[in-house]
RNA sequence: GCCGAGAUAGCUCAACUGGUAGAGCACUCGCCUUGUAAGCGAAAGGUUGUGGGUUCAAGUCCCAUUCUCGGCUCCA
């Protein structure tokens, strides 16, 4: 929370709304009310479930409330005092709230009517508060516990002025045009279908053509990192997750297993046990490692219904997965080739904004926590380590380490600001224990240090990260077509297939237009398809032997040799060059 | 899963308080051979998400259900 003062203004402008709301509807029952990144919200438990005329009613309201300048006032009192009061205004989560509190730290400010516990600070009155929208009603759950009950929470928005707020405003509606769940059926990248089902990817022949591209590329870089390439079935029987211990502690996250031969199949939610499986099938010795499997495993998941959303939350998923056994002392180095390895992405795909999390073990609560502190100590040395040496700014986030190992998760950021966790660098000390995973050192039998890492995280959730990220306006060698040739009369027919084949053998993609369409409509269409290059050939082109080449922005060159415009393609795509070399 | 909103032609949307489901674009066909963001015309396209109910009459009202959207929770 960067301004101070300004959050001061939103988190007034929450209690203006909650004063508002309580008078319009009496007997509403206050939640919590704080300032967030773009606004403030507020929790209410109202037994009418607000409409959007309400916030017109209750913006109306607070109007009122502003005009009539209303100072904030602050009182110190016992917590024996404040229960009395809340007690009496029937404010029974003030009063749940009031109970984490220590006698004399608690503050009560009033705004006329208006009593709510609040730390502060505040404006003086409520004519210091403008610039604010009541934006949205959503379910809360009190607490954020879904066993709790669930209020109403209405958020606004709220700016320094006028202009902040609009662009902010404009800023929303640029972001919902590149939005990937509208971008992919109209770029025909892919679909999701009722009948399919829910959360279940239809990846279209253009999406194919991406997907395919990101794919061999991963897989390059992993093998010239020193990966391995192995393969697992997508469903295996039920004991091998019993043996992981997902039957037991994952086995909501799971689809039903299936019956078969009497014996139980699972589909797989994970990939983790079968490349554990593959360790296991011969004997290590610690010469043998590290040893690195990797695979673009699909897995599925049953998620909940209400927590998918387009390609970032699915059920059916593919993972560029990979595995790592090494040494205690190979860790690091191995943690930091994960760590360099994900940097090398964002950098290819031009990532600027993204967030990097460690998550620790609580030392509090080491009953939640499985495996030796010595172990535990060390992984997470290794991992600080590695952020640390390479001047990575994170945050660390303690206790919130998976009950296996502590772990570092890098997010990106999505075009409208929402954070996506797409690599992920985990430690596990469950599985080799659970699997009695070994390998022969010179002074006996030991146990593997294990590492999950993904780098995309899931090739679908990567997927609709950049479409999102280049507004579906991909590089060159992403594109699924690459550039679109299009003829101005019949005439120019021969001249164009010869152009497709001659891109076609250089490795480019092209696709003709060949319909007997007006210029101006084949410009359009191919530019709303986001075809990097748009090769205009006409009656001089086709005499010439060259191509008129229009660039996203409109600008034509005009009459390239035809080898030229090849040779500068070709280099842009193998080169992944995130911007044009033909300009 | 929970709270709320929604679902009408391939897409974007219309149809006042219940009274014969329409338009633009796209698709198909015909004409136009076209020089930088939409040429003209015609035809076709629907069991209004699905299943019940109320009514003389349901896109519209009621119930159930599926899916979508905004959040919560959870996560790659």
């Amino acid at each position: 929370m960067e301004n101070t003062e300004l959050q001061t203004k939103r988190h007034s402008c929450a209690h203006i709304m909650a004063a508002a709301v309580q008078q319009l509807f009496p007997g509403t029952k206050l939640g919590i009310g704080p300032a967030v990144d773009n606004g403030f919200y507020y929790d209410f438990d109202c037994p009418r479930a607000f409409t959007p005329e309400d916030l017109k009613t209750i913006e109306t309201k607070m109007k009122e409330l502003i005009k009539a300048r209303i100072p904030f006032e602050c009182k110190q009192m016992s917590k024996a005092e404040a229960k009395a009061l809340f007690e009496k205004r029937g404010e029974t989560y003030k009063l749940e709230l009031l109970e984490d509190l220590n006698d004399g730290e608690i503050t009560i400010y009033t705004t006329g009517d208006f009593v709510d516990l609040c730390r502060g600070p505040h404006v003086e009155h409520t004519g210091k508060i403008n610039n604010f929208k009541l934006s949205a009603i959503a379910g809360a759950y009190w607490r954020g516990d879904e066993k709790r009950p669930m209020l109403q929470r209405i958020y606004g928005l709220s700016f320094n002025d006028k202009d902040e707020l609009n662009a902010y405003v404009k800023q929303q509606e640029e972001a919902a045009k590149r939005d990937h769940r509208k971008l992919g059926p109209e770029l025909d990248l892919f679909s999701i279908n009722d009948n399919v089902g829910p959360g279940l990817i239809l990846t279209h022949p253009k999406g194919g053509m991406l997907r395919k591209v990101l794919e061999d590329w991963i897989k390059n870089e992993n093998i010239q990192r020193g990966y391995d390439m192995v393969y697992s079935p997508h469903i295996a029987r039920l004991h091998l997750f019993e043996i992981s211990g997902h039957a037991g502690f994952y086995s909501e996250s799971m689809f039903h297993p299936m019956e078969v031969d009497g014996d139980k199949y699972q589909i797989k939610p994970m990939n983790c046990p079968f490349h554990v499986e593959i360790y296991k099938s011969g004997l290590r010795s610690y010469r043998d490692l590290p040893l690195r499997y990797s695979e673009l495993g699909t897995v599925y998941r049953y998620e909940r219904s209400g927590a998918l959303h387009g390609l970032l939350r699915v059920r059916g998923f593919t993972q560029d997965d990979a595995h790592i056994f090494c040494t205690p002392e190979q860790v690091e180095d191995e943690v930091k080739q994960c760590f360099d390895f994900a940097m090398h992405i964002f950098k290819t795909f031009g990532f600027e904004k993204y967030a990097v999390e460690l998550s620790t073990r609580d030392p509090q609560h080491p009953e939640h926590f499985t495996g030796k502190v010595e172990d535990w100590d060390r992984a997470e040395n290794a991992l600080r380590h590695v952020l640390d040496s390479n001047n990575i700014p994170y945050t660390t986030h303690a206790g919130e380490a998976a009950f296996y190992g502590p772990k570092i998760d890098i997010k990106v950021m999505d075009a409208i600001g929402r954070l996506w966790q797409l690599s992920t660098i985990q430690f596990d000390f469950n599985l080799p224990e659970r699997f009695d995973l070994e390998y022969v050192a010179p002074e006996g039998r030991k146990r593997p240090i294990m590492v999950h890492r993904a780098m995309f995280g899931s090739i679908e959730r990567f997927l609709g990260v950049i479409i999102e990220h280049y507004a579906g306006w991909f590089p060159l060698w992403l594109a699924p077509v690459q550039a679109k040739i299009l003829t101005l009369t019949d005439d120019q027919i021969p001249y164009a297939k010869e152009v497709a084949a001659q891109m076609r053998a250089a490795g480019l993609r092209p696709q003709l237009d060949i319909r007997p369409e007006k210029l101006g409509l084949k410009i359009r269409e191919a530019h709303m398809q986001r075809v990097p290059y748009t090769l205009v050939i006409g009656a001089k082109e086709a005499q010439d032997k060259t191509i008129t080449v229009r660039l996203r922005d409109g600008k034509n060159l005009n009459g390239l040799p035809l080898a030229d415009v090849i040779a500068k393609m070709k280099e842009e795509a193998e080169s992944r060059s995130l911007s044009n070399l033909l300009k």
